[in-house]
RNA sequence: GGGCGGUUAGCUCAGUUGGUAGAGCGUUCGCUUGACGUGCGAAAGGUCAUAGGUUCAAGCCCUAUACCGCCCACCA
C-alpha cells in the first residue's frame, strides 16, 4: 500500500497552507453557494484602516469570523463574508502627514492638496496591499470578488446619496457651535474621537473685583465678563443676579456680570468662577442657559486675538507666564495651587490638545423627528436593541450603548483635513451664501447643491465651489452593511433593492471589538435604519482586545505589537487560530505570549500524526461498516455524537473558545491517548475491519468538527482520504449531522 | 461623580443553565511503546481575593469590603 508522501513527514504548515488557500480561492468555495439549501449567513469584515498592518487583535477577529463563516458553510448556508478595508481619514492622513514630515521635513501645505493627496493614496494602496496578505494567511474565507474600499467610486456614491436624503430630511445641517478643535491637524474632530488625559498644573486663584476666582488656563480669561456663583451660596448673598460691578482686571476694568447657576460646585476653590464660553463646553452651556455673550480668545493655531491687547498674537502657552506676571504686579494673584490634577482632551487621531472653538460646520441632528410618529435618529438607534431585534453579546454592553445614546449630542462631520469623502454640496461661486435662514434663497437659484456634483446653477449660470471640508471617515464606514452590496441602486431615487441587498442584508452578524461599539456599531445601526428601514445586523458579537504579556494595549508606537504572519510562519496559521481563540471570551481582553502559539503547534503536530496512523491503518479503501458493531465501538460513537451535539450547541451559542477547548481535548486525550491506544492491539487481531471503520469514522467526523477552527490542517488530512478526489473539499463539506 | 469588568495552579487565562476544578507554558520522576520526544506514562501544585448569606449542593446566585483595570461624565 503507497502512502501519501506527504504523510511519510511531519506537518508542514509553510508547504501546505499557501498551496490550499489558493485551491480554496480557485475553487470558488468563498463565494455563496446559489444552491445552499439552509438559508443564508452573512456578515461583514470589520475593515482594517489602512493605516498600517493588521496586529494580533485583527488576527483574533478575523479568527472567529471564521468560524462563523465556515461553520455555517458547512451547515449548507449561503455564506457571505464581505472583505473591505477603511480609508480613515484623519488618522491616515495624519500618519502620512508625519512620515513626511520626518522624511522630507515638508508639511501638506507645502505639497499641496493635489500632491500630498497623491501620497496619501499611495501609502494606503501599499497599506492595502499588505492587509490582503495578511488576511489570506490566516485562512478568512472571504469573498474576494466583492472586495470593497470605503472611498472607492460605489462607496462614494453611497456617501453622497445618504448625505443628500439626510440633509433632504433636515437631518444634516449647518451650524455655528461649540466643537472640538484640534489646533495640531487643524481640523474639527466628533466628541467620540477625544481621549482624556490626566494633566498636573497649577490652579490659579485670581481676585476679580469682590470675588476671588479660581482658573487653570489663565490666558483664556480676558474677556471673562461674567462672574457665576450658586444661587443659594450664603457668601454671595449681598450679590443680586444680574448685577453689575466694574472690576480690574488683565488690561484694565471691565464690567463684570453677576450670573447665578446650580451648576456650580460651592465646595471647589471659593465658589465662584467667571466663565469663557467660547473655549469651555460647560460654560457655553452656563451662557445658552442665561443667554449670555460670548467671545473668542483664542485663534485657530492657538494664538491669542486682539482681545488680549499687549499678549495679542502670542501663543497661549508662551503667553500664560507673562499673563501670570502681569497679574502679580497689579496685585490680582490671591494664591496659586501648585499640582492641581485635571483632564485635559486630546484627540485621539495623532493630534493635539483640543481648544473648543465656536465654528460653522456641518451636523448630523440626532433629537430632531423627521416623520409622523415624531422619530429621532436617537429613537432609531436605541430602539432595536432595546426590543432585541438586535442581541449583543456580552450583553452587558447593551447598557453601556444606551447610556451612549443617551448622552449624544448633535454629530459634527465635517472635518477639515483632505483626505477622505468630500462633503457634497457645491455652492455659488464667488459667493458662499450661508444657509442657515435664507431656504427660500436657495429654492429660488439652487445657490447650493447637496449630492451629486452640478457644474453651472441651472438657473443663473453661475459656477458652483464645492464644499472644502471632507466628512468624519464613520459617515461612510456607517454605510458599509448596504454600501457594499450595492446601496444605491440607483442615486436618483429609484429601487434601492438590488438582489444583494435583497439576499444578505440585514446581515446575520457583526463581530466587532467593544472599542467601536459607539464609533461604528451605533452608526451603523443609525444609517441603516433611516436609509433602509432595516437593522444592518441581528447580532453584534463583541470580542475584547489582544493584548501584550504587560496587559498593555498593542500599538506601533509602543513597538508592542507581534505581526501576525511572523507568528504563521513560525507556527502556522492553524496554530496561531487555535491561539487566538482558546481560552478567550466575549468582551473581555486576552493577553497573548508567543508560547502559547507554540503549544497549539504541538496540537496541530498532534493532529498530523493521529492522521498518519490512522490513514496508514486504513490503507487505499474506506473502510466499510461493519455488519456488527461491538458495543464498546457503538459507545465510543455515540460518546462523538454527543461531542457533536455539544459542538454545535456551543457555535450556534457563540462559544468558540469553549468549543475548540472541548475538541482539542477530545482529540488529543480521548482519540489519541485512549481510542488509537487500545486498537493498535486489536488491528492485529480478526477484529481488524470493525477496528479501521471506527477508527476512520471518528477522525473523519473530527476532521469536520475541526475544520473551522483549524481549516488548513484538517483540509490537508481530509485530501489524504482513501479515493480522496479534489472536488470534495473539506470546506464545503456539510456539518456532521446531530 | 456614575457605570462596568477582573481577582481561579509558579506565569497567562478558560470554566456554557450552580452538581467532586481545566488549558497552554513551566516543575518532578520514568520511558529509543513500530503515528507523534512538537511525544508517551505518572506526579507535584489551587481554603477559586476577603467576610457574610441563599441552597441538599456555590468558582458560578445575593450583600458588603479590598485591590487592579476600563468606559462614561460640563468641578472652573
Amino acid at each position: 500500500m503507497a502512502l501519501d508522501e506527504r504523510l511519510l513527514k511531519p506537518y508542514d504548515p509553510k508547504a501546505t497552507e499557501d498551496r490550499i488557500y489558493r485551491q480554496w480561492e480557485a475553487s470558488g468555495a468563498f463565494a455563496p453557494r446559489p444552491d445552499a439549501p439552509n438559508g443564508v449567513f452573512s456578515m461583514v469584515l470589520p475593515l482594517p484602516n489602512v493605516t498600517g498592518t493588521l496586529h494580533l487583535g485583527h488576527a483574533a477577529m478575523i479568527t472567529i469570523e471564521d468560524i462563523l463563516a465556515r461553520y455555517a458553510r458547512m451547515r449548507g448556508k449561503k455564506t457571505l463574508w464581505l472583505p473591505g478595508t477603511d480609508h480613515a481619514a484623519i488618522a491616515t492622513q495624519s500618519k502620512v502627514e508625519e512620515i513626511i514630515y520626518k522624511q522630507e521635513g515638508r508639511t501638506r501645505h507645502d505639497l499641496g492638496r493635489e500632491e500630498f493627496l497623491r501620497r496619501v493614496e499611495q501609502f494606503a494602496a501599499a497599506s492595502r496591499n499588505i492587509i490582503v496578505k495578511q488576511i489570506r494567511k490566516l485562512g478568512a474565507s472571504v469573498d474576494w470578488s466583492r472586495e470593497a474600499f470605503t472611498l472607492d467610486e460605489p462607496r462614494s456614491r453611497a456617501v453622497r446619496t445618504a448625505f443628500k436624503r439626510l440633509y433632504d430630511a433636515g437631518l444634516i445641517y449647518r451650524g455655528r457651535r461649540l466643537v472640538n478643535w484640534d489646533p495640531k491637524l487643524q481640523t474639527t474632530v466628533s466628541d467620540d474621537e477625544i481621549e482624556w488625559q490626566t494633566e498636573t498644573t497649577p490652579l490659579y486663584y485670581l481676585k476679580y473685583g469682590p470675588f476671588v476666582i479660581t482658573t487653570a488656563r489663565p490666558e483664556t480669561k480676558f474677556g471673562d465678563k461674567y462672574v457665576v456663583v450658586h444661587p443659594t451660596d450664603e457668601r454671595y448673598t449681598q450679590f443680586q443676579s444680574g448685577q453689575k460691578l466694574t472690576v480690574e482686571w488683565i488690561n484694565g476694568p471691565v464690567t463684570a456680570t453677576v450670573v447665578k447657576d446650580e451648576i456650580i460646585d460651592r465646595e471647589f476653590g471659593t465658589g465662584a468662577m467667571t466663565i469663557t464660553p467660547a473655549h469651555d463646553l460647560a460654560d457655553s452651556e452656563i451662557a445658552a442657559r442665561h443667554g449670555l455673550d460670548s467671545e473668542q480668545v483664542i485663534d485657530l493655531v492657538g494664538k491669542l486675538l486682539p482681545i488680549a491687547g499687549e499678549f495679542s498674537g502670542q501663543h497661549w502657552k508662551k503667553a500664560r507666564p507673562k499673563i501670570m506676571a502681569k497679574l502679580e504686579t497689579k496685585g490680582l494673584v490671591e494664591k496659586i495651587e501648585a499640582n492641581y490634577e485635571h483632564q485635559i482632551a486630546v484627540n485621539s487621531r495623532g493630534g493635539g490638545i483640543i481648544e473648543p472653538q465656536l465654528l460653522e460646520q456641518w451636523f448630523v441632528a440626532v433629537n430632531k423627528p423627521f416623520d409622523d410618529q415624531g422619530t429621532t435618529l436617537k429613537e432609531l438607534m436605541r430602539r432595536p436593541v432595546a426590543t432585541d431585534e438586535i442581541k449583543i453579546i456580552p450583553e452587558r454592553f447593551t447598557k453601556i450603548y444606551f447610556h451612549w445614546i443617551d448622552n449624544l449630542r448633535d454629530w459634527c462631520i465635517s472635518r477639515q483635513i483632505w483626505y477622505g469623502h468630500r462633503i457634497p454640496v457645491w455652492r455659488h461661486e464667488p459667493k458662499c451664501v450661508p444657509i442657515v435662514g435664507r431656504e427660500k434663497e436657495i429654492e429660488k437659484c439652487q445657490e447650493i447643491v447637496v449630492g451629486e456634483p452640478l457644474e453651472k446653477c441651472p438657473h443663473c449660470n453661475a459656477k458652483f465651489t464645492p464644499d472644502p471640508d471632507t466628512l468624519d471617515t464613520w459617515f461612510s464606514s456607517g454605510l458599509w452593511t448596504f454600501s457594499t452590496l450595492g446601496w444605491p441602486a440607483s442615486p436618483a431615487g429609484g429601487p434601492d433593492q438590488t438582489e444583494d441587498l435583497k439576499t444578505f442584508h440585514p446581515t446575520t452578524v457583526l463581530e466587532t471589538g467593544y472599542d467601536i461599539l459607539f464609533f461604528w456599531v451605533a452608526r451603523m445601526i443609525l444609517m441603516s435604519g433611516f436609509l433602509l428601514g432595516q437593522i444592518p445586523f441581528h447580532i453584534v458579537y463583541l470580542h475584547g482586545l489582544v493584548r501584550d504579556a504587560g496587559g498593555r494595549k498593542m500599538s506601533k508606537s509602543k513597538g508592542n505589537t507581534i505581526d501576525p504572519v511572523t507568528m504563521v510562519d513560525k507556527y502556522g496559521a492553524d496554530a496561531l487560530r487555535l491561539a487566538l481563540i482558546i481560552g478567550t471570551s466575549p468582551g473581555n481582553d486576552s493577553k497573548i505570549s508567543e508560547d502559547r502559539i507554540r503549544g497549539y503547534k504541538h496540537f496541530a503536530n498532534k493532529l498530523w500524526n493521529i492522521g498518519r496512523f490512522i490513514l496508514a491503518a486504513v490503507g487505499n479503501e474506506t473502510p466499510a461498516r461493519p455488519a456488527a458493531i461491538p458495543a464498546a465501538d457503538q459507545k465510543l460513537i455515540e460518546q462523538l455524537d454527543d461531542l457533536t451535539r455539544e459542538v454545535t450547541v456551543d457555535l450556534e451559542a457563540y462559544r468558540f473558545s469553549l468549543a475548540a477547548e472541548k475538541l482539542y481535548h477530545y482529540v488529543w486525550h480521548t482519540l489519541a491517548d485512549k481510542i488509537i491506544e487500545a486498537a493498535k492491539p486489536r488491528l492485529l487481531t480478526d477484529e481488524t475491519e470493525q477496528v479501521k471503520w471506527l477508527l476512520y469514522t471518528l477522525f473523519e467526523r473530527s476532521l469536520r468538527l475541526l475544520h473551522p477552527f483549524a481549516p488548513f490542517i484538517t483540509e490537508e488530512l481530509w485530501s489524504l482520504r482513501p479515493r480522496a478526489t479534489s472536488s470534495e473539499r473539506l470546506i464545503t463539506t456539510p456539518w456532521p449531522a446531530t
